[in-house]
DNA sequence: AATGAATGAGGGTTCATTCAT
DNA sequence: AATGAATGAACCCTCATTCAT
């Protein structure tokens, strides 16, 4: 439940005081800082557009201690999304291992708080970071299927498979299930990001609640009409 | 419909002046040219690695052509994005107008005809695009909200609250709704032009056959299980 | 004789006057005007130490314009040797084919009059940015080796061969005997472009002179005492 | 005769702190070897090109290291080639003081074994290293002036004008005579770190045979025919 | 109207030098 | 004395834009 954002870094830290080992300190934390100053710059304004003299700024550093950290702009790039992506999946994972609940609830619960948690974090913005650059870098693309759709479809697939089996859903194609489920969340990162900032007077203003109507919404399109409704199981 | 010509310098204009034609239509054709041209390129590169002068290579001209029709690189992606988007709503909203069928039918057809449409057309890419730029022309943003976000919800969520009305569908928040609907569309126009480029090979491939599923799983979800069920109406 | 040397270049020609067709004259003269730019520069300060922009200044355009003609610095550098070495070999050559006296006078006039054009010119410097740049530029030594080294050798060791096999030279070792004759006239383009510049006031300041002493030297010590003394001929 | 090539090893042994000696020795000998490293690279890749920090590593030790010693890159590139070109001059004037033969064998003593000496020795990048820093940095110019060119013209012009006065030369110019005699050796010294790196299969990849045809053919040119052949005197 | 040569500000990257540890 | 993290000026190269033809 608790998210293991990074700590937001303090560009001026203890200038004069506790400066024993605050040489190596700085260095031990320096990728991080300039991981999540890149992303949120590349976010914003995508990666072409943002100035690596930016992105050194934003992390406190100058321009040439960016490159100390990484060879390249592009490789800075990479670095961001890889970091971002790799742990979450472990953790929806793990969650979908110790479940009690039927397949519907197991859904529910998996999509509500992990697409919540990821919405909440910076990490939401690479969903658009990665739609925009990966055209150019194809490298990127490689990588994230790998490790981010591939695992998250085979989860959730898994998860409506059973079901299907189980006699819990209906039977239907689960790869389309699991789009229908997962496209508008992964919608709601990008537009956090993008359209989300210009114009927050919206219907998706609210995204908790989109959530909650929109997994409603499916998992009543999902569920037999019959012996076990899923939202609301007899006693 | 013609454009005020200077008078013709060719010394030797040809009786019928079929040259002369063919060259002042092109002259008509340019700016659409441009567009085209600028669209595919901002779409697949992205606004600022796009050079201007591959826009203008793409559409045939030289650089200087360019701003001769567009007065900056700025100007030529705001033209780009409102080109593309005005007219398809009406037509949308035309069909709506004179459809004969109940509310489920309706939305299906609407559906999944508009975004078959979309989706096979360049204009799939402006999605893509304005998710990657608004938050660099801020201007996009209000246009795009004005002409596109606001008339299909507004078009889509009255067709929903009057299947509301009628008793077809359940009582649900029409706007979660219809961003249940559409979103994953809109991700489908965006996936064409982004991981779909470089990963082929996956469940979204056959992106008509997501469609008819995600409108089956969405309107059984929708629909009142009782008197009517929209896909198999009693004779 | 005459030495086919691009004349000065003008780097602010004719603003108003005779503008007809300037501006595509201009751009046959500009890679031209930049190579002697760029020679004049890399020969004084070395390729790495001498900014493009200042080639770009000191050919009369600006730093963008060089970038039209040469795609890279080390691109121009390689034009730039290439382009003054090509030619002179040819001439010696011709000058050889259709020569009348003995072989020692072949030789010193060959020497004497090719050096001395070389010398005069601004190929000279060639030698000296050659010796400096091969290591960092392998690509330059092969050209230089195939299009210099061995015609010039090929050249310079025949008519010593044919001296030899017409009993009007001692039997030496033909290379080595072309290498007494050719290092010292190198070092004289050397020096021109290095220590000459610092020093003037020395005993190479006078190379016409030193070339003549080292033609007689060499000559004496080549020819064979007997019969035929080759530079004073008995009537 | 001795090559004073680097220093000894050690004078000092010590009972007890041999750690603390070694530490005390490096640190003596860490100028030695940071110019030794300079040296290499220098004429390796030219001043500009070569990065303050390879040096460093080369002799290993840190790039702030360096600048424990030589306060700036340029006065790293002073020190080098002052440290090189000092002693050798010296001893070939010993050679020539108590030199037993007659004026032609000791030119031929002393160029062959002095050149070959430096020839063999890194001292010969220095020739090379002179030519193509000399005009960016004046103040070379004049050390190397002082303290090689003119001691060693002044040196092998004496012996040249001693053999014509002793009727053993031809009356010559003696300055043209010593440049005809010294220039090929340079220009040996220079191809072995430039053009002689790349392309090692020619003509002068045996330096010592070329040594001794350049000598026999000047001292051919140079002595008189008549009463006292220099290389074979009579008994 | 169309061209494309020319510009020069701007951005990625390098590297000599400094300084806290 | 030694280190190596940090700096920022400098340099190579790009590209939006202009303008003479």
């Amino acid at each position: 439940m608790s998210l293991p954002e990074t700590p937001d870094s303090d560009p001026d830290a203890t200038p004069g005081a506790a400066a024993a080992t605050a040489h190596r300190r700085r260095k031990a934390e320096r990728p991080q800082e300039l991981l999540d100053a890149a992303l949120a710059l590349f976010v914003e304004k995508g990666f072409a557009a943002t100035r690596a003299e930016e992105v050194a700024r934003r992390a406190g550093v100058s321009k040439g201690t960016l490159y100390l950290y990484f060879a390249s702009k592009q490789e800075l790039l990479e670095a961001v999304i890889r970091e971002r992506l790799s742990s979450r999946i472990a953790a929806a994972a793990d969650r979908v291992a110790d479940h009690p609940g039927s397949c519907a609830e197991l859904l529910r619960d998996v999509l509500t708080q992990w697409w919540s948690e990821v919405l909440r974090s910076d990490a939401s913005g690479v969903f658009k970071l990665v739609i925009a650059e990966v055209r150019n870098f194809p490298e990127i693309a490689e990588f994230y299927f790998r490790e981010v759709v591939e695992p998250g479809q085979r989860l959730l697939g898994a998860i409506v498979e059973r079901g299907i089996a189980a006699g819990e859903f209906r039977d239907l194609p689960a790869d389309s299930v699991v789009h229908s489920l997962v496209l508008p969340m992964v919608m709601l990162c990008v537009h956090k990001h993008s359209l989300g900032v210009c114009h927050p007077a919206e219907a998706l203003s609210d995204p908790q609640r989109f959530i909650q109507q929109h997994m409603d919404l499916l998992l009543h399109g999902l569920t037999l009409p019959g012996p076990a409704p899923a939202e609301a199981p007899l006693p």
